[in-house]
RNA sequence: UCCUUGAUAGCUCAGCUGGUUAGAGCGAGUGACUGUUAAUCACUAGGUCCCUGGUUCGAGCCCAGGUCAGGGAGCCA
């Protein structure tokens, strides 16, 4: 019966047949121990000489990392093994032989992984992050099929630049004078039809051609946006953070595996599940960022010094101990070459580190100078984002920003004129924006002035407009961008490992 | 676009103040070992030191220009 390495919990005491790739191979006498996997799951197969025949053992010796193969045999409990079992291989054929893989056991650099990209989704740690990813995707869906949304698909190909300035990909359409531009939002066509169905949500990739190069930014990357109909800011608040909770606690339930392979602790995840998460107002974060208002007794400012000075003072251990140790191997202390190859090799790990404590010894006097000297009235920087999400264990959300710095279709504050009513929500441990919202303008007059305050052309959004003529309603939404929330739950240092073949500022292959 | 760090074996990296024939670990190949968990041990093969020019008796190392990559800023989800 052929299986999936999944179920073998379910299976102990059959005989079944495998499907899969070769991981790892190790060999005793008489022995081979093969690590098979088989895109469900990894599981330590065992080639004894003695109970297979001789065509069986040769096969065994001839498989190499990520041959294909079929393997049948008996499943054994085994405490020792990671899934609990084992399998006693019968019998072993070979699919393919893959000869020189590139990507071995140890360690690689990200510049040859992403030249591997397509190879590289098969390790470990790829394949977790592909599960979570898609827990994720589906449990979005989920989520708002259940609250009644409808699923819609805005265009790709667009004739304007929805929020004006940004920087976007330009094709020809059809002839060489009409320009076309990929969508960087699906946001105006949401607001259209959720106009005509109530509570609707996209789901599909946008384009933003920003010469961009950091961990946190894709030339191409998956964006979900709901759009409401007789939603406020508040409203549109409460449906992020519900949504938000119900996303990691089916990650919760279900990657429990993946989140150990990624080595993710849980309780940031938890508490997003559990605990209310803080809204604040622009004017309460900036204080939070100029280090003049704390957070749970944590400062922004200081708690920045604090991490300097721990680093100053690792990086002063670390220089000793690569003296201490190439003193030794000088001076001839060490006689055994196991030794001198040891300390060798933790001098080579030392270095590595030195080189991530110098790198952060040179960015966080630029943070903390940033936050510092924060002016009132603008964005946040991404600077400005870790710093106070650092101070958090669990997203925030800050509401109300001043008008001039947000999108020209965000509701003026009707208390206050110099705010807008946009939110945005800021991932945990300097993960920062996750999400972008918040209700949206109304009023056709007001609409009108930010169009021509914005310098935008006013006749690509005359059909926008009518949105707003004929029974304008209060709305509000959210853009949420799937790899950032990837990156986020994953904690995984890049946003290019959230996607399976990334496409940043100069790089397009694989 | 700017700031910053780097490019040496298939991979990850050493290579001192410029000095003879370029080093290690891993991977690959061969052999040993009957329960290994990135197994271990022995042996073997493996090099356009990113490119172009310069300084020098002599350049992997110094200088100039370029290419590519990592990290950060701006911009953004």
């Amino acid at each position: 019966m052929i299986t999936t390495i999944e179920k073998l919990q379910q299976q102990i005491g059959q005989t079944i047949t495998l499907q899969g790739w070769t991981d790892n191979k190790r060999s005793s006498k008489g022995l081979f121990f093969i690590i098979l996997r088989d895109g469900t799951g990894r599981c330590q197969c065992v080639v004894d000489e003695a109970s297979v025949s001789v065509e069986v053992f040769e096969n065994a010796k001839k498989l190499t990392q990520e041959t294909s193969c079929i393997l049948t045999g008996l499943v054994k409990a085994d405490d020792r093994q990671l899934g609990g079992v084992e399998l006693q291989v019968t019998d072993l054929q070979i699919v393919s032989i893959a000869i020189d893989y590139p990507i071995t056991k140890k360690e690689h650099g990200i510049e040859f992984l992403m030249s591997n990209r397509h190879l590289w989704l098969r390790s470990q740690r790829q394949w977790a992050i592909m599960r979570i990813r898609n827990t994720i995707i589906y449990s979005i869906h989920t989520y708002f099929q259940n609250e009644g949304f409808m699923q819609m698909d805005a265009p790709i190909f667009t004739g304007n630049a929805s929020e004006g300035t940004s920087n976007l990909f330009e094709v020809d359409y059809f002839d060489k004078d009409t320009k076309a531009y990929l969508s960087q939002s699906g946001q105006l066509y949401g607001e259209a039809m959720a106009m005509a169905m109530g509570k609707i949500y996209t789901f599909g990739p946008t384009f933003r051609a920003e010469k961009s190069k950091t961990r946190r930014h894709l030339s191409e990357f998956w964006m979900m946006e709901p759009e409401m109909a007789f939603y406020d800011i508040f409203m549109n608040m409460d449906c992020i953070e519900a949504m938000m909770k119900h996303v990691c606690r089916d990650v919760l339930a279900k990657n429990r595996t993946e989140l150990n392979i990624l080595e993710r602790d849980v309780t940031v995840l938890e508490n997003t599940v559990n605990v209310g998460f803080p809204r604040l107002l622009y004017d309460e974060a900036v204080a939070i960022i100029k280090g003049e208002k704390d957070v749970n007794g944590k400062n922004s400012i200081t708690s920045l010094e604090d991490d300097l000075k721990m680093i100053d003072a690792r990086i002063l251990e670390i220089n000793n101990e690569i003296q201490e140790r190439s003193d030794k191997i000088k001076n001839g202390i060490l006689k055994k070459q196991g030794e001198i190859n040891f300390n060798q090799a933790k001098i080579d790990g030392l270095k590595q580190e030195l080189k991530d404590c110098e790198e952060q010894q040179r960015n966080i006097p630029t943070w903390i100078a940033s936050a510092k000297n924060f002016e009132y009235g603008n964005d946040f920087g991404g600077s400005d984002e870790t710093v106070i999400t650092r101070l958090f264990d669990l997203p925030i959300m800050v509401y109300n920003w001043p008008h001039a710095v947000k999108a020209f279709y965000l509701k003026r504050d009707p208390n206050d004129a110099r705010f807008a009513r946009g939110v945005d929500v800021l991932a945990p441990e300097g993960y920062g924006e996750i999400v972008g919202g918040g209700e949206r303008e109304t009023d056709l007059e007001l609409l009108i002035e930010k169009i021509h305050e914005h310098g935008l052309p006013m006749e690509v959004f005359e059909w926008y407009l009518d949105l707003r003529r004929f029974g304008s309603v209060p709305h509000a939404g959210f853009g949420l961008g799937l790899e950032r929330i990837v990156t986020w739950i994953c904690k995984l240092p890049h946003v290019r490992e959230a996607i399976p073949f990334p496409r940043m500022y100069g790089n397009l292959m694989p």
